[in-house]
RNA sequence: GCCCCCAUCGUCCAGCGGCCUAGGACGUCGGCCUUUCAAGCCGGUAACACGGGUUCGAAUCCCGUUGGGGGCGCCA
C-alpha cells in the first residue's frame, strides 16, 4: 500500500512558520517514500475561514517548492478537498455513530459541564464528561421537533486504555479515565475538528498523520473515531512545536511568523525550507546546508527531534546568504533588479541589468537579504546620488578629503577606462598626495555611492562610467 | 487542578553503554586579510538540570525530583 499523506491547514490565518514545516515534513516523507500528499483545507470554522487565507496558504507552500498530488485546486477522486463541502457527510456518519450506540445526543449545558470541572478540581480528579446528561431518544426527538437540536457526543468506554506508537515520540498511552465524550456534531449541524478531520483522514485512505504535537492528546478520540468506523488507525508522527525565544509556543505575539513575511523580507525560498528542515530533523552528519534532493533522499521520522525548537532567525539569516552567494549571477541580478526597479518606481533596462550581472559576484558576496542589498546597488542607476548624511558627515570631515576628490576628478579624467587602470590611477595620485587607502578611498565612496557602505570601490567607479564619476566627485567637492 | 510530551553549549543539531578530557553549525570574542561593509581563513568561549538506581563502565537504560511545553471548547 502506497504511503498517503495530508497537510490539512485552517484557512483562519496565514500560514505561519509552524504550519510550513509541517508541511514540509510530511512532503518530505511522502517524497522519500513515493506516494501521495494530499491537501485538505479543514475550513469546518466557516466563520473564521477567509479566501485571502485559502490564497495565501497556496501561495506560499508552492513559494516554498510543496506540491501536492491530491487536493485542493489541482482535484482528485474526493471532489474539492475543503471540509465546507462535506458536512452531509459527516453528519451522516455522526448519525451513524448514534445509530451503534458509540454516539449518543447529549444534554449537558454550560452549567452542567463547568459544575463537572469545579468538581474535579476540588477532589483532584480528572475533569471528564462522563455522558451522563445524555439524553434518551425520546428527549432527543422532542428537542430535535421543537427546533433546538442537541449536539452529539462520542461515548468513550471507560475503564479502557488506547494506546499507539507515535512515529516520532514512540508508545504513547492515554486511560480513558482522562478522555472525555467530546462533541462531533454541533446543535446547528456543522462537525467539529475531531470527527471531520478523523472522516476526512478514513475516507482519503491517509495511511501517516504529522502534524503537531498540540494534537497529540487529542489522538485517542481519532483513534476511537477511526475504529468506529471500522477502520485501522493511520501511524500518526507528532512533530515537537517551535517556540519563541521565551520558550513559549511561537504565535504572532512574537512578531510576523507567517511565511510570507520572510519572502517579502527579502528571504530566498531555499534558505527557508533548509532551514526549517534542519529545524527539529538533522540529516545524520554534521552537515546543515542540505538540497532538497538530499534531503528527500535523507529524510525519515525516526530522526525528527523530540525536543521542541526555538525558531530563532538568526541562523537563517546566514543561511540566506549562503544561499545567496550560490546564486547564478544572471539568476541574483535580475531578482536584485526587480527590487531596485519597484524601488525606484521604473524598470531597469537590459544595459542597467548587465550591470548588476557585472557586479554580481561582489554584491553577492556581501548580502544577507535580497532587501539589504538592493539600497546599496541603488546609486548605479541614478542621476544624483543622495548623501547619507551620517556617511558624508563622517568621511568628508577630514581635511584630506577636498584633496582627495580633487585628485581623484582629475586623475579620473583621463585614464584606461578598468578596474585596473582605475587602480592604478587612484593609487598614484594617493601616493603623490601622502595620503593611505582608509583615509582617501572613504570620500571617494561617499561622493560616489552616497553611502560609507558599497560595493568594492573600483569596481563602483568603472561600473558608473567616467562622465558620471566625475560629476559626482565635482559635486562632492561644491558641497563640501 | 487533571492528563500528556520534553530535558546536551546563548540557539539549532550530533551522540542511541565503553571510540566523550562530549562533536558540528549559528552567534559571540580575538586575530589574519582588507579601499568601506561583508565574505573567507585561523583561534578562543560555552552544555550532558538534579538525586537515586542498573552496570565492570553511563550524556546514553530505569525511577524520582525539578524545570519547560502542550492539552483539558458546540476553535482547529
Amino acid at each position: 500500500m502506497s504511503v498517503r499523506v495530508r497537510f490539512a491547514p485552517s484557512p483562519t490565518g496565514y500560514l505561519h512558520v509552524g504550519g510550513g514545516r509541517t508541511a514540509l515534513y510530511n512532503w518530505l516523507f511522502v517524497r522519500h517514500h513515493g506516494g501521495e500528499f494530499i491537501l485538505r483545507s479543514d475550513d469546518t470554522d466557516v466563520e473564521r475561514s477567509t479566501d485571502e487565507f485559502r490564497a495565501d496558504i497556496l501561495d506560499s507552500l508552492r513559494w516554498l517548492g510543496i506540491d501536492w498530488d491530491e487536493g485542493v485546486e489541482v482535484g482528485g477522486p474526493q471532489g474539492t478537498y475543503r471540509q465546507s463541502d462535506r458536512f452531509e457527510r459527516y453528519a451522516e456518519v455522526a448519525a451513524g455513530f448514534v445509530a451503534a450506540g458509540v454516539g449518543y445526543y447529549d444534554g449537558a449545558t454550560a452549567e452542567d459541564l463547568q459544575a463537572i470541572r469545579d468538581e474535579a478540581t476540588a477532589s483532584g480528579s480528572s475533569p471528564v464528561y462522563d455522558g451522563r446528561h445524555r439524553l434518551s431518544v425520546a428527549e432527543a426527538q422532542e428537542r430535535i421537533a421543537a427546533g433546538s437540536p442537541p449536539p452529539i457526543r462520542f461515548g468513550i468506554s471507560r475503564p479502557g486504555t488506547t494506546r499507539f506508537d507515535d512515529a516520532v515520540r514512540g508508545e504513547v498511552v492515554f486511560e480513558h479515565a482522562n478522555v472525555d465524550d467530546f462533541v462531533i456534531l454541533r446543535s446547528d449541524g456543522s462537525p467539529t475538528y475531531h470527527l471531520a478531520s478523523t472522516v476526512d483522514d478514513v475516507d482519503y485512505a491517509v495511511t501517516h498523520v504529522v502534524r503537531g504535537e498540540d494534537i497529540l492528546s487529542s489522538t485517542p478520540k481519532h483513534i476511537l473515531i477511526t475504529e468506529a468506523m471500522g477502520v485501522e488507525p493511520p501511524i500518526y508522527a507528532h512533530l515537537s512545536l517551535l517556540h519563541g525565544p521565551d520558550g513559549k509556543k511561537l504565535s504572532k505575539r512574537h512578531g510576523d511568523t507567517a511565511i510570507r513575511a520572510y519572502r517579502d523580507a527579502g528571504f530566498l525560498p531555499e534558505a527557508v525550507v533548509n532551514f526549517l528542515a534542519i529545524l527539529g530533523w538533522s540529516p545524520g552528519d554534521d552537515e546543515e546546508i542540505v538540497s532538497l534532493d538530499e534531503m528527500v533522499q535523507r529524510f525519515e521520522l525516526s530522526a525528527v527531534s523530540k525536543n521542541p525548537a526555538v525558531f530563532d532567525t538568526t541562523k537563517l539569516e546566514w543561511m540566506n546568504g549562503m544561499y545567496i552567494r550560490e546564486m547564478g549571477a544572471e539568476d541574483f541580478a535580475s531578482q536584485l533588479g526587480a527590487l531596485v526597479g519597484t524601488d525606484l518606481g521604473r524598470e531597469l533596462s537590459a544595459g542597467e541589468i548587465q550591470a548588476l550581472v557585472d557586479l554580481a559576484p561582489l554584491v553577492q558576496e556581501r548580502a544577507k537579504l535580497l532587501t539589504e542589498v538592493a539600497p546599496q546597488v541603488r546609486f548605479l542607476f541614478v542621476d544624483e546620488v543622495e548623501y547619507d548624511e551620517a556617511s558624508w558627515s563622517k568621511a568628508m570631515k577630514a581635511p584630506a578629503a577636498a584633496t582627495a576628490l580633487r585628485g581623484a576628478a582629475v586623475a579620473m579624467a583621463d585614464v584606461e577606462w578598468t578596474h585596473d587602470g582605475v587602480e592604478a590611477a587612484l593609487r598614484a595620485m594617493l601616493d603623490e598626495l601622502g595620503l593611505s587607502a582608509s583615509k582617501g578611498l572613504q570620500p571617494l565612496r561617499v561622493a560616489l555611492t552616497g553611502s560609507s557602505v558599497s560595493p568594492p570601490l573600483f569596481e563602483s567607479i568603472v561600473a558608473v562610467g567616467r562622465e558620471s564619476t566625475v560629476a559626482r566627485f565635482e559635486a562632492a567637492l561644491a558641497r563640501l
